[in-house]
DNA sequence: TCAAACTTTCAATAAAAATTGAAAGAATCT
DNA sequence: AGATTCTTTCAATTTTTATTGAAAGTTTGA
């Protein structure tokens, strides 16, 4: 396989995984083609390798931006802009995940909160009451948990990482 | 709050957080409405309380048996189904986890691999190649890390999960 | 200050995804 | 077998989401 060939696969199937995962296709496309970039983009460049709207790629490029993976570059005598991924995976992952906290995770956590103060009534037996309650604190449990974890592994540093982790993970 | 606002809650804000994380909302919100019914539901019931047609209740229904998160309930002398989720989160949670691998996780695995077999061309430098590789191949380590990792809290039963990972995370 | 080079915005449009509802299919009863 | 009750399917439609492209905005250099 041909360079050229094998990086349209991999975005093609970064864009997949993306949609897969509620992240527009397209910006997940812009995002491989990045990380498979040796240097930074213009965007001229994005638009005619993707054959995607100037408006469409500028709109990806500063998403993307916004979950910080990818960054501005400025070439000194250039008045355009390129941009270039991050490209440590372990910092990919971690600012994805702190991301997808803020913007899904805490809401829904919110909601939890918010509905675990129903209140005893008479249009609902206390069974049914306690059944819901109990649901709730379950669901509120292991989001904390899930939480929790989210956030060690996000502020351990990348060999703590790979060796406790990886130790725990060959137990058994 | 009463019972029946604060399901109402819960339930579009799990549609909503569905729908974030690629699930369609309607799934997660018939998922969401069984999760915290007392007993199993009818069809019936399903489309009166979320306003759905018969045919939409059906298919999500379908679907949430696909994934292993409901169970169809047969009543003696009722002809009709009923339909109950699964109530334990860390089932749930289990549950999920290993159709988004099978159904996500496992295809761009499989990409990755076939692209990492590029081979040097004249039309590229050893570089560009190389640097290709390499990104592929840190992406591989990092999804083969994370997928050994869901694989391990997939088999582990629930008490390990909870002592263990809890014990690991309040280190530090 | 004007023109050139580039970026951003956003209303219109296109594409994708979800939903409906009616018809066809199954299962069960008389 | 025929009637009844319930389930499934799927083409048509609606709704949602993504994309375009041209106009407005911004920055820089002459």
């Amino acid at each position: 396989m041909q360079l050229d060939e094998a990086k349209s696969k991999f975005i093609e199937g970064w864009g997949t995984l993306g949609s897969a995962w509620g992240v527009s296709r397209t910006m997940a496309q812009v995002h491989a083609l990045l990380l498979v970039s040796a240097g930074a983009l213009s965007t001229e460049d994005i638009m005619e390798q993707l054959q995607i709207s100037r408006g469409n790629a500028n709109m990806n490029v500063r998403a993307l931006m916004d979950w910080g993976l990818v960054r501005k570059e400025l070439r000194p005598g250039e008045r355009r802009e390129f941009f270039s991924a991050e490209k440590d995976i372990h910092r990919v992952a971690t600012l994805i995940l702190q991301e997808r906290h803020k913007r899904e995770l805490a809401p829904i956590m919110r909601v939890l909160g918010e509905v675990r103060q129903v209140e005893p009534s008479p249009t609902a037996t206390p069974e049914e009451t306690q059944a819901f309650t109990q649901m709730i604190g379950n669901i509120q449990s292991f989001a904390d948990f899930a939480d929790r974890a989210a956030a060690t592994l996000i502020k351990a540093d990348e060999n703590w990482f790979v060796s406790t982790f990886m130790k725990l993970m060959s137990r058994r």
